[in-house]
RNA sequence: CGCGGGGUGGAGCAGUCUGGUAGCUCGUCGGGCUCAUAACCCGAAGGUUGUCGGUUCAAAUCCGGCCCCCGCAA
């Protein structure tokens, strides 16, 4: 069937792809206006944008959907149903209604949990181990619609956010394939979600590490906003990214240490004593230069045992 | 013109301010030690120091152009 595929980020590019190779075909995308972004303030197109226009599909350009003459040359295309991952954008009733097979959104969490801007974060945030991607029908409120699909899939142990991120795009493309091909062939279902099991993941921001916080937590802090928002903190004075880290119980010499002291040198990184147990940062990247294993930190910037991190 | 850091053998870094025979921690290859090892010891290979040009007796180092990467910010 004919599809107008809605998206913005990177999120939205394994599902536009994916559709694109499916059966159904891709009418047009609508996707946010070029922006300056990155270093330097250049105005440059976004992910979906970008992708659409290599793939030769139309593409429209939409700072808001709100606006009628928006809305009128949205209609002027002919298709069947709206599919929509990670557009950052109310959806008008007049849309919704006038969908003739609905409005479809992917949303990266087993709904009703963490509905809303970050539910790639939260989970790693709460410590889950367990996540998903979901298919509904959107209504008027936020990630409230009737489900289609859902499929569980395991958080890996010791996976950061962009981890996640690659992973739950990529499955939730399949999902949306196989929605869009349930809701052609009339057997998508319509299961409205139980409010009493509802949860709203909010917006994440970047964080300081404060060491004397449990390392479970800071592990999970690190694990939950890396590689975005970011988790920094400071040694020798220099900023320093931290993107991976794991938790230890016991370490020599933890008990006396000052949180936030660098305690150990491991194979795989460096021992930071915090507030309770040890954290070892296993990937981590000095500001300016670029992502660094535990390893190759030690190898090639040379931290030394004692050293303080604030 | 948003602010800033960086491009040095396969990896990560130092050396640049104060020009003068390319260094460190690893990796790789060969040899030794060991019951054994990712441990230890000895040795070797591997670089037009991002690129183009300038200054100089001499440039990784000083000056200018260009390409690429990254942190912040948006």
């Amino acid at each position: 069937m004919n599809v107008l595929f809605m998206g913005t980020p990177e999120f939205a590019l394994p599902s536009l792809e994916q559709i694109w190779k499916s059966q159904h075909t891709v009418v047009a995308v609508v996707t946010a206006l070029d922006k300056p972004r990155g270093r330097g303030h250049r105005v440059q197109p976004t992910p979906v944008a970008a992708s659409a226009e290599r793939l030769g599909i139309p593409v429209m350009k939409v700072s808001t959907l709100k606006g009628v003459d928006v809305l009128a040359q949205i209609q002027a295309i002919e298709f069947d149903a709206v599919a929509l991952v990670a557009f950052g954008q109310i959806i008008p009733a007049s849309l919704l209604n006038e969908t003739p097979l609905g409005c479809i959104n992917l949303h990266p969490s087993l709904l009703p949990r963490y509905r809303g801007a970050s539910p790639i974060h939260a989970p790693l945030l709460a410590g889950d181990t367990m996540t998903g991607v979901t298919t509904m029908y959107m209504d008027e409120g936020l990630d409230t619609g009737n489900l289609i699909l859902q499929e569980e899939v395991p958080i890996p142990a010791g996976a950061n956010a962009g981890d996640l991120h690659d992973v739950l795009a990529e499955r939730g493309a399949r999902l949306l394939v196989r929605t869009l091909d349930d809701v052609e062939a009339g057997r998508a279902r319509r299961t409205p979600q139980d409010e009493g099991l509802a949860s709203y993941a909010p917006k994440v921001t970047k964080e300081e590490i404060d060491w004397t916080l449990p390392g479970q937590e800071i592990v999970r802090l690190i694990l939950g906003l890396s590689p975005y928002p970011g988790v920094h903190t400071t040694w020798n004075g220099r900023r320093v990214k931290t993107l991976r880290a794991r938790h230890m119980d016991g370490a020599p010499g933890l008990e006396d240490a000052e949180p936030g002291t660098l305690l150990s040198l491991h194979e795989d990184g460096v021992g930071i004593s915090t507030g309770n147990g040890l954290v070892v940062i296993t990937e981590l990247q000095v500001s300016g230069r670029s992502v660094v294993s535990g390893a190759e930190f030690i190898r090639g910037f040379h931290p030394k045992v004692g050293e303080r991190l604030a």
